[in-house]
RNA sequence: GGACUUGUAGCUCAGUUGGUUAGAGCGUUGCAUUGACAUUGCAAAGGUCAGAGGUUCGAAUCCUCUCAAGUCCACCA
């Protein structure tokens, strides 16, 4: 045996050792009791990043205990097509290149953005097998395997016949840089200082940050008991605007508070999400100014008929407007307001939040749209009462609260998403029965074909519609049918996708189905969901609800949250700081062993750990002391049992710690208490094992015998952890009737009277 | 504005039904090298467990308040 341990020598050797003896499958025997973690997939298009390490260091560990005690132990892995983070990274790399998404039909940026998500998933599976995770290769799924999206069509329209799903107009967070809207969770709420700008308005004053949107108010609306509007209730004013006079009636609503501004205000459904509750209360329309670029839309005034008798100079105005964004067209407006005299003063330290894109940015406008909800009331409800129930347990300080919080105030999940990168949504709507209905086409060549689908029936046939068909625009008021396969001849299908979430919110159940009854039959429920404690609301309380309501259980009983691995200095890691430790370097420099045991050692749930350097090279040297242990053990002549009175004692002291140690480490890893076992067994090993049990030995008070199982029996201790320095001493020191440790099992307190 | 979490050695953190002298990694200081290991061993320094009060025979641990740090949530035009 060399000196020092090399990991590189035996990491790749001893991988293909395990996979050689189908040793991650799980085990046939009948009375085996089943196990199982389904692995968070990861996105598709991901190298993998110290995140992904830390989630498949933490799960194989359990993993790998669970198999040594014998359980039928299942790690299934997958990956996510991340439906919008994919297809923005493949924009991104199209735009290098010089294109963009609008050079192509949907078919085929679907099939590009495949092929491309091909190449990295390759990738991603050999790392996490250079990380040691012992997962069930054979069973990979990926979110858009045929059978997984057979099934999320299917369970959509199980909960479309449960009556959950809806189609509505609402006002949706939509980022018009990305091209698509969000659910309320993926908004980020920033704060702003922008100008609060006070506008003569009629006979009143409204205090507005968005003035561009004025044109398309409905209304005016005051507080009922407030002295200075109360006589103005009901009455209608004729108000002079940008482009004329406007007629706008004073309406009256609790919501409005008297103290913000000036106590009055604009009430515009289109574009602000108060207004459009208003809106609905009191039968407003819905008039967007707005469009989904995120310009400028004022063709209702242009297209007017009465357009040719407006003054020259609003018909100048409207034309400058028309098509331009948003930020620009405001500043134009104050100019305006100026010019025309009707701005009062400007606060400049106005602060308020705006939501932004999460991913981009960009401050996400509300727009209307029709899109699919499904109403969510029902389920969390489930949620809850399986929560106090303790049928789930959430493993983490504070998360069970937040986990409650969201499930009592969730508003219903929006689950469309205007992007090619996902599983269509199976709702058909019949041409015929929905005259007008519009596509749009989006490839460059195909831009002005668009139009209502009546004339185009006229010109193209059906098919060629949908092999091109960019997007489809049904007005709220289309009826639609949900169905998996076309239910007719004259029927298109709506070209929104799903939020990814609502794919992966199906995961545990999902995945095991596709693979067949048997294994879900057996496999289901899961034990363990480990995940960051970031995607709680996003996965596990979506995996929660569509679990409860689609198979009548909860997917999986504990949930295990582990923190955010950040550097030494406690920052997050990012590219842009450089401080970022990419797992496959330290592999390569450290060996996977020592990574593991750096990321696992002394956390705990749901709390972020610094790890740097230095605590990677302390467990690599922890990894070399286990080898060099190894060789002292080498080295020794087999000596009989123990022959004195002085070495039976020692020995049955040795064992007696030993089996303290063996209990410990059992109630710590069936706690889910990785961190702490990790600990105890560094600790036990290094300075009870090195430092007393072999200088006991070298004084003969410790016979070989006893030594060796001893030390047998740390390597099994040993082996969730650091799996693959273990199992290369194991092989070295096995007796012929042994095999891999990977699959030995696990100790047992050995009965030293 | 709400909610949650944290404050333990120079640095990064463990310490879960409250129980002798509060632990580890890294760092620091001294000594040790032909017999597993210098990626080591032995020894040492370093803590009023944020502060104050309370419960208790006993508190880092439970309760209250104060101070400090962080995270999440929230439509105020």
């Amino acid at each position: 045996m060399e000196k020092t341990y090399n990991a590189q020598a035996f990491e790749t050797r001893i991988y293909k050792l395990w996979e050689n003896a189908n040793a991650f499958t799980p085990s046939s025997e009948k009375d085996a009791k089943p196990f199982t973690i389904i692995m968070p997939p990861p996105n598709a298009n991901d190298p993998l990043h110290i995140g992904h390490a830390m989630f498949l260091t933490v799960e194989d560990i359990f993993i790998r205990y669970h198999r040594m005690k014998g359980d039928a132990t299942l790690w299934l892995p997958g990956a996510d097509h991340a439906g919008i983070e994919t297809q923005f990274v493949f924009e991104k790399k199209l735009k290098k290149e010089g294109k963009s998404r609008f050079d192509f039909d949907r078919h085929t940026l679907f099939q590009m953005i495949w092929t491309y998500v091909q190449e990295n998933k390759d990738i991603a599976v050999n790392q996490m097998k250079a990380i040691g995770a012992s997962a069930d290769w054979s069973r990979f799924c990926f979110t858009l395997d045929p059978k997984i999206v057979t099934l999320v069509l299917q369970n959509f329209m199980r909960l479309h016949e449960k009556g959950l799903i809806y189609r509505d107009l609402r006002l949706i967070n939509y980022c018009t840089k990305c091209g698509t809207g969000y659910s309320e969770l993926e908004a980020k709420h920033e704060e702003r200082i922008d100008p609060f700008i006070y506008i003569r308005y009629g006979p009143f004053t409204i205090g507005t940050v968005r003035p561009e949107t004025k044109f398309r108010d409905t209304a005016l609306a005051v507080h009922a008991h407030d002295p200075r509007y109360k006589d103005h209730i009901g009455k209608t004013y004729e108000i002079q605007g940008l482009l004329g006079p406007i007629r706008m009636t004073v309406i009256s609503d609790p919501d409005v508070d008297p103290a913000f501004g000036t106590g009055i205000m604009k009430v515009t459904p289109a574009h602000d999400p108060h207004d459009f509750e208003l809106g609905k209360r009191y039968k407003l329309p819905i008039t967007p100014i707005i469009d989904f670029s995120g310009r400028m839309d004022f063709s209702w005034y242009i297209n007017d008929p009465s357009f040719s008798t407006k003054l020259k100079k609003y018909q100048e105005r409207a034309k400058q407007y028309h098509g331009m964004p948003v930020a620009k067209a405001r500043a134009l407006i104050i100019e305006h307001l100026k010019e025309d005299g009707l701005l009062e003063k400007i606060d400049t330290s106005y602060k308020h939040t705006v939501a932004t894109c999460y991913r981009c940015g960009n401050v996400l406008e509300p727009l209307p749209l029709p899109q699919f909800f499904l109403k969510v009331s029902p389920l969390t409800k489930k949620v809850i009462h399986h929560i106090k129930e303790k049928k789930v347990r959430i493993h983490g300080p504070g998360y069970d609260k937040i986990l409650l919080h969201w499930l009592k105030n969730l508003k219903d999940w929006n689950i469309s998403r205007q992007i090619v990168w996902g599983i269509r949504i199976p709702a058909w709507y019949s041409v015929r029965d929905n005259p007008t209905m519009r596509v749009t086409f989006l490839t460059k060549e195909d831009a002005l074909i668009s139009g209502e689908i009546k004339d185009l029936l006229q010109t193209y046939s059906l098919n060629e519609i949908r092999t091109g068909l960019q997007t489809l625009s049904a007005p709220v008021s289309a009826s639609y049918v949900v169905s998996d396969t076309s239910p007719g001849e004259d029927y298109l299908q709506e070209t929104d996708t799903f939020d990814t979430w609502f794919s992966s919110g199906q995961w545990p159940f999902i995945t095991l189905q596709s693979l067949g009854i048997n294994d879900y039959e057996r496999f289901y429920p899961t034990q363990i969901m480990e995940t960051a404690y970031d995607i709680l609301i996003f996965w596990v309380m979506r995996m929660l609800m569509l679990g409860i309501e689609l198979t009548g259980t909860v997917p999986f009983s504990d949930v295990y949250l582990h923190g955010l691995v950040r550097d030494e200095k406690g920052q997050k890691m990012s590219k842009s700081k450089g401080n970022v430790i990419n797992p496959m370097d330290v592999i390569e420099k450290y060996g996977a062993d020592a990574l593991r045991m750096a990321l696992v050692m002394s956390t705990t749930a749901g709390k972020d750990s610094n790890t740097g350097e230095d605590k990677i090279r302390g467990m690599r040297n922890f990894t070399n002391k286990i080898w060099n242990a190894a060789r002292y053990i080498a080295m020794q002549s087999q000596q009989p049992t123990a022959n004195n009175q002085l070495q039976k004692k020692g020995d049955k002291i040795f064992q007696k710690h030993v089996n303290a140690i063996i209990k410990t480490m059992t109630k710590q890893l069936d706690a889910l208490r990785p961190g702490l076992a990790a600990e105890t067994v560094y600790q036990e090993f290094w300075y009870y094992f090195c430092d007393v049990a072999i200088e006991e030995h070298k004084k003969g008070t410790i016979s070989f015998p006893a030594l060796l199982n001893g030390f047998k029996t740390f390597l099994k201790l040993l082996h969730p952890f650091v799996p693959f320095v273990t199992e290369g001493i194991w092989q070295e020191l096995k007796d012929k009737n042994e095999s891999l440790l990977i699959t030995a099992s696990w100790p047992k307190i050995a009965n030293n009277t």
